[in-house]
DNA sequence: GTCAATTCACATGAAAGAGACCACGGTCTAGTG
DNA sequence: CTAGACCGTGGTCTCTTTCATGTGAATTGACGA
C-alpha cells in the first residue's frame, strides 16, 4: 500500500459508515445495569452477603454453573453494589474479586501474596517461605476491624494445581483472628470439584451453594437482543441473526459468553466487508474464525515440546492421508514420530511418561481428542484425534513447523 | 463352547531431581572524607 | 566509614525423570459337555 493509499484508508475508514455504537457492550468484560435471567441468583447471592453491610461475617458461599452462565458477572455486580453502599457509609468491608486461573495467583503462594499486596504490603514474587506469607498476610488483615470477602473464581483450577491445604487454611483463618473476619465466596464450572475437597474443607466452605442454570436459546436472545441495542446501530441486524447466534451457543451448553463473541465477531466482519447490516452467514463465518483464532493463538503460545507433540500428530494424520490408512493415530506412533522430529529440529527428546502427560494436556486444550481403550492383546493406549478444521489444521501446520525449525 | 488366567502396551500415580528465579544476611572491596 | 558487589543458604516453581502400579479386553489354554 503506498503512502497516500494508507492514508486515504485511514481516511476512508474513520468517515465509514460504522455499524458499531458502542462494541465494548459485547464485550465479556462489560457489566452492563440490568443482568436478565438472573435475578434469582443475584437476590439470593445478596441475601446471603447482606450480613457483610452490618459488619457480620457472610457464610462462605459457593456458585456452580458452567461457563457462561453469568457466575461472574453476577458476583461482580453485586460486589460493586456492596462496595458502593460501604463507601458511601464507610463501612470496614473489603471484596477482593480474583480469577484463579491467571498465572498471577495460580498457586498458595501467589494468591496469599496477592492478597497480602492487596493490603499494602510488599511481598516479593518468590524466595519467601509459605508459612511467612501466611503470618504477614494474617497480621496485616487483623490490624482493624474488617469483612473481607474473597471471590475466587475459578477455584477448581486453584484446587487442582495446589490441592486443598490453601482452602483449609483460609477456612480456618476466622478461628486466628481477633478484628477482621474472612468470607470466601467460591466459583466454578466444575460441580463434581467438591469431591476432591477434604470433607472438614468441604463443610466450612460449601455453608452456601448456588446453582447457575444453563440459559435456554430464547434466554440467550433476550441477553443478546439487550446488549446488541447498545453495541449496534439501529436495524443493522437482520432478521434472525440473534436467533441464530442463540441457537449456536445453546447448543454449547447455553454459553451467553459464546454468543456475544459471536454476535461481536459477525459485528466485525460484516463492518470489514463494509456491509452495513450483519447476515446469517457472517455468523457462520465468525463461528469459524473465533475457532480458529483460538487455535491459531493457543498453538504458538505452546512450550515447544508440546509444539513437537502436536506437529507429530499432524505429520502422522498426513501420512495416514497420503497412503489412505484409515487407522486411528495411537500414542505409540506419536512417541516415534516425535522423537523423529526431536532430532531433525535439534530437541532433547522427552520420555514417554510425559508425552503422555502432554497429550493429555492438548486433549485439555481440546485441540485433540485423546481415547483411552485397550486393544486386548494389542494392550492399552490412546487413540488420538484431531480436532481442527482442514484447514486450520495446514496453517497450525506451517506454524509449528517454522516454531520447530522444520520447514 | 465356556471360563479364568495371561498378556500386552501403554495409562496413571507418586516422589524426587534439576535448574531457574528470588530474598536475605554475611563478607569483601573499593571509594570517599 | 559506607555503598555496592559477591556468595552461600534456603525458599518457590516448573518441567521433567524414575520407579511403581493399574488397566481392560483379546488371546490362550484347561476343562467339561
Amino acid at each position: 500500500m503506498s503512502k497516500k493509499g494508507l492514508d486515504e484508508f485511514f481516511e476512508e475508514y474513520l468517515t465509514k459508515n460504522n455499524i458499531f455504537v458502542n462494541k465494548k457492550a459485547l464485550q465479556s468484560n462489560y457489566h452492563p445495569d440490568h443482568i436478565p435471567h438472573r435475578e434469582k441468583q443475584i437476590k439470593d447471592i445478596a441475601s446471603i452477603l447482606a450480613p457483610a453491610l452490618k459488619l457480620e461475617k457472610p457464610s462462605n458461599l459457593f456458585l456452580y454453573g458452567q461457563t457462561g452462565t453469568g457466575k461472574t458477572i453476577c458476583i461482580k455486580h453485586i460486589k460493586n453494589k456492596l462496595l458502593k453502599l460501604s463507601e458511601k457509609n464507610n463501612l470496614n468491608l473489603k471484596i477482593i474479586y480474583m480469577n484463579c486461573k491467571l498465572k498471577k495467583v495460580d498457586t498458595e503462594y501467589r494468591l496469599i501474596a496477592q492478597l497480602a499486596r492487596e493490603f499494602g504490603k510488599d511481598i516479593p514474587i518468590t524466595g519467601l517461605p509459605t508459612n511467612e506469607i501466611y503470618n504477614i498476610f494474617f497480621k496485616v488483615l487483623d490490624l482493624k476491624k474488617i469483612i473481607f470477602i474473597l471471590i475466587l473464581d475459578e477455584i477448581d483450577e486453584l484446587i487442582k494445581k495446589t490441592g486443598d491445604r490453601l482452602l483449609y487454611n483460609l477456612t480456618r483463618i476466622n478461628t486466628e483472628l481477633h478484628n477482621a473476619q474472612l468470607s470466601i465466596v467460591g466459583i466454578s464450572n466444575n460441580a463434581l470439584f467438591r469431591d476432591y475437597l477434604d470433607p472438614r474443607v468441604k463443610s466450612s466452605l460449601s455453608e452456601e451453594e448456588i446453582i447457575f442454570p444453563p440459559y435456554n436459546a430464547i434466554q440467550i436472545q433476550d441477553i443478546l437482543n439487550q446488549r446488541s441495542k447498545e453495541a449496534f446501530k439501529q436495524g443493522t441486524i437482520k432478521e434472525g441473526v440473534v436467533a441464530k447466534c442463540a441457537a449456536y451457543a445453546a447448543r454449547e451448553h447455553g454459553d451467553a459468553r459464546r454468543a456475544l463473541d459471536l454476535l461481536r465477531v459477525a459485528g466485525e466482519i460484516a463492518d470489514r466487508e463494509n456491509n452495513s447490516q450483519i447476515e446469517l452467514k457472517h455468523i457462520d463465518e465468525s463461528e469459524k474464525r473465533i475457532e480458529r483464532d483460538r487455535i491459531l493463538e493457543i498453538v504458538s503460545t505452546q512450550p515447544k515440546q508440546s509444539q513437537a507433540t502436536l506437529f507429530s500428530i499432524i505429520e502422522l494424520y498426513y501420512d495416514r492421508k497420503i497412503n489412505k490408512n484409515k487407522n486411528p493415530v495411537y500414542a505409540g506412533e506419536v512417541y516415534d514420530q516425535y522423537k523423529d522430529i526431536c532430532i531433525k529440529s535439534g530437541l532433547r527428546p522427552l520420555t514417554q511418561r510425559r508425552l503422555s502427560d502432554i497429550v493429555s494436556e492438548l486433549d485439555m486444550l481440546g485441540i485433540i481428542q485423546a481415547r483411552v481403550l485397550s486393544k486386548g492383546r494389542g494392550g492399552r493406549t490412546r487413540e488420538i484425534k484431531l480436532n481442527i478444521l482442514s484447514t486450520t489444521k495446514k496453517e497450525v501446520h506451517r506454524i509449528l513447523g517454522m516454531a520447530l525449525d522444520i520447514i
